[in-house]
DNA sequence: AAACAGGAACCAC
DNA sequence: GTGGTTCCTGTT
């Protein structure tokens, strides 16, 4: 893997297993959107593109000082899926899921961010979770132009923590917006510490986070994995816990059994399971 | 127009 | 700790 500075971006050479379009819709993601032949994210206080191309991946708008401190990270550009991919392939049916989204990376994104967007994620599917992260950015983040485009970034924990409950709400969160402030203000007054959190083993951190209004267990799962490389979580949503019950486990399994058996079997990879299974699940609507 | 999809809070036991 | 009910809003 080679980083090759071009015009106004990067050229990642010869990257295995890193597909744009499985990365960005497997779920774990709601700023990424499809822009002409790539998908355009905004992380941070910066705007991307990402294109695949034969056997490389393209960032545009990106330094080689920022792949080093920001890019490389963001897209765990260190780690072997070859690896994760081999274990995980042992299992039939995950042979089958990663031969379907055999481009899946998890990204390690802002905590902060991840803890609000998945507070919004509960009860609600990803289009519409999209829609309200653009709206609560647009009236609280800061605007960045890129090619003629506006975008804005996500807003800061004191942002939210003193937004009007009414104005969180003209975002189309609904009740979720007494859950946005509340949890808002325990980050920005210092009574949740995420990077605290991210530092603590699995159990305990998945406790921590509990603590946050509109936080249960598939939530917290969500936050550990994508955004505190706890790769042993495994969020369990209604696509997973159905194609676990397809695949493996009887009917009326609880969430607790789920993840139970999922560690059991999948190890410190449940997390990176959990994707290949989420992507193939919802994409293949199985359990429908 | 009414049904539906999607996790957590809250309250009973 | 488990089980049932309620909470919003965009889509069908």
């Amino acid at each position: 893997m080679k980083i090759i500075a071009i015009g106004d971006g990067l050229i990642i050479k010869s990257i295995k297993d890193f597909d744009p379009v499985h990365t960005f819709e497997c779920g774990q993601c709601f700023r990424w959107n499809r822009e002409g032949e790539g998908y355009v994210g905004i992380v941070g206080n910066k705007v991307i593109k990402v294109v695949a191309e034969d056997e490389d991946i393209l960032l545009y708008n990106a330094t080689m000082e920022d792949y080093n401190i920001l890019w490389k990270k963001y897209f765990d550009l260190d780690r072997d899926y070859g690896d994760i991919k081999g274990v995980l392939s042992n299992d039939p049916i995950l042979a089958k899921a990663i031969t379907y989204g055999w481009g899946i990376r998890i990204l390690n994104q802002d905590p902060w961010e991840t803890l609000i967007s998945f507070i919004i994620s509960a009860n609600n599917g990803i289009s519409r979770i999209k829609g309200i992260i653009e709206n609560i950015c647009k009236l609280y983040g800061d605007r960045i132009e890129w090619k003629g485009r506006t975008y804005y970034t996500f807003p800061k924990p004191d942002t939210l923590a003193n937004a009007k409950i009414e104005d969180l709400r003209g975002c189309s969160c609904g009740y979720r917006a007494e859950y946005i402030k509340a949890t808002s203000q325990m980050v920005a007054d210092g009574t949740i510490d995420l990077h605290g959190i991210s530092n603590m083993p699995y159990e305990r951190a998945h406790k921590e986070l509990l603590r946050c209004m509109g936080v249960g267990p598939k939530v917290a799962d969500c936050i550990l994995l994508f955004s505190m490389e706890k790769g042993e979580a495994f969020p369990v949503d209604v696509w997973v816990r159905r194609v676990m019950e397809y695949f493996y486990l009887k009917d009326g399994a609880t969430p607790k059994k789920i993840k139970a058996f999922s560690a059991e079997k999948f190890g410190e990879l449940a997390g990176y399971a959990q994707q290949y299974l989420f992507y193939y699940a919802r994409e293949k609507k199985i359990g429908v």
